[in-house]
DNA sequence: ACAATAGTGTCTATGAGACAATATGGT
DNA sequence: ACCATATTGTCTCATAGACACTATTGT
């Protein structure tokens, strides 16, 4: 911070006096729905001298300096407004911040980058899931904010290479051939059902819970995560086709 | 952005008239120097008023909304004026917000991560290179920069098991046996001479120029990195010890 | 019995770790 | 010749990929 700003007092004042970026916080909210990675999106309001009127956009909002003690409490508070989660995966993704993201001036905003399961939480107010096809959402959206959800995309599906990520959509008890299909979903390619199960199981991340799920064929073991919900790192990726 | 952000026009300006948290960015810079990674730090001003006076910190200050186009140019200014370096390696490393870490209210700061060469830039004013001994600086910091470099050196120590970003803290031209020392330095432990050459060399990221170094012994073979210059991820990383 | 999916085993390839062997300069 | 470091090779081990095989249910 602050190598060379001047800070006055209040009889000196007018310090920090200076023009300030507008600040915001964005989040990026992933689940699985319908076999489909899908980010949930809101609608700008219409209002005189709104940005992006009716646009598709992020969840997120301003920054509020007397009710949010930090970013992440802002983040947690704007994800919890839309769909009623309380303790889901959430990381900081990263900022984007320029005097033009925003018609109303310099603004910076601090994305999230969250993972929900499918039956976790209900859509409140105009909140919409919208699937992710071929990596990409189709519609266009507000601000930087389709900039935004390409670099969320590729940071899930970069970690979910090597880390336990897509644990963290799952509903409390899953199947193995559930986990993988997960995985699938998100990287967009098959992967080996036995090298997965390895992985998988060797990694400590999940329990068998004393259920079996049961339908017209073999029952599969049911599991849950293990308690501590770290996400947890392979030492190699899975290994890219071609 | 602003899902739910009330935003109150007076008529319809006067809007966007709310308090605005502190907008700074701060640049975490790593070299090697005397074998050791090492951090530039500044000190803090003594006048009136300011925080943390002639604590160590972080180099930064507040985004210029006239100046600076977007953070990561504004992150590029500050290298540049305490190291000279104008190309280096800079990554955003993330950003800490709160209303408690700035006595002088909410602020947020946009931190990131630069990499460069120890022949590089020439260091101006009040900046000096701190090492890190045991993944750790001695001194602490003023605001939470002890909290942004300890996540920086995190960053770093984990990207270096998994990509070729050591190669940036490189001068021009350098031999294997170099590099491999700092990656060394940089995760504190040993690694295998030829698994290490083997990696680096199958990574196609560094080539053999027409010279060798010469020294007291057998000549090693200078190299250069290649000219497009992004990071190299390798599919495994360097196994961790026990 | 059959279909369908769950779960295991076998074989090969790749690349890391350990460590030995060889290469090439200066002195 | 000898030292010191560079560079290469050999052997073993872990894990991914391919793919076949076995297991267990409902119908």
């Amino acid at each position: 911070m602050a190598g060379g700003a001047r800070v006055e007092a209040i009889e000196n004042s007018g310090h920090l006096d200076f023009p300030r970026p507008l600040t915001t916080v964005d989040v990026v909210i992933f689940a699985i729905l319908d076999d489909r990675l899908q980010v949930l999106l809101v609608r700008r309001p219409a209002g005189e001298g709104e940005p992006f009127p009716l646009s598709l956009a992020l969840p997120g909002g301003f920054v509020d300096v007397a009710k949010d003690r930090d970013l992440a409490a802002c983040a947690a508070r704007k994800l919890k407004e839309k769909t009623g989660v309380a303790s889901p995966y959430l990381e900081q993704l990263g900022s984007w911040g320029s005097a033009v993201r925003d018609p109303r001036g310099w603004s910076a905003t601090h994305a999230y980058f969250a993972l929900i399961p499918a039956d976790a939480g209900v859509l409140t107010g105009d909140a919409q899931w919208h699937p992710i096809v071929g990596g990409r959402l189709k519609a266009k959206l507000a601000f930087d904010h389709g900039e935004i959800l390409a670099s969320a995309i590729q940071r899930l599906r970069n970690k979910v290479e090597y880390t336990s990520l897509p644990a963290f959509l799952m509903p409390a008890e899953f199947t193995l051939p559930d986990l993988q299909r997960v995985y699938e979903i998100v990287l967009d390619r098959p992967l080996e059902k036995s090298a997965f199960r390895t992985r998988i199981l060797s990694a400590d991340m999940i329990e068998p819970v004393a259920r079996m799920r049961r339908g017209p064929n073999r029952p599969a073991q049911l599991y849950r995560l293990k308690k501590n919900s770290e996400p947890v790192y392979f030492v190699r990726t899975f290994n890219p086709p071609e």
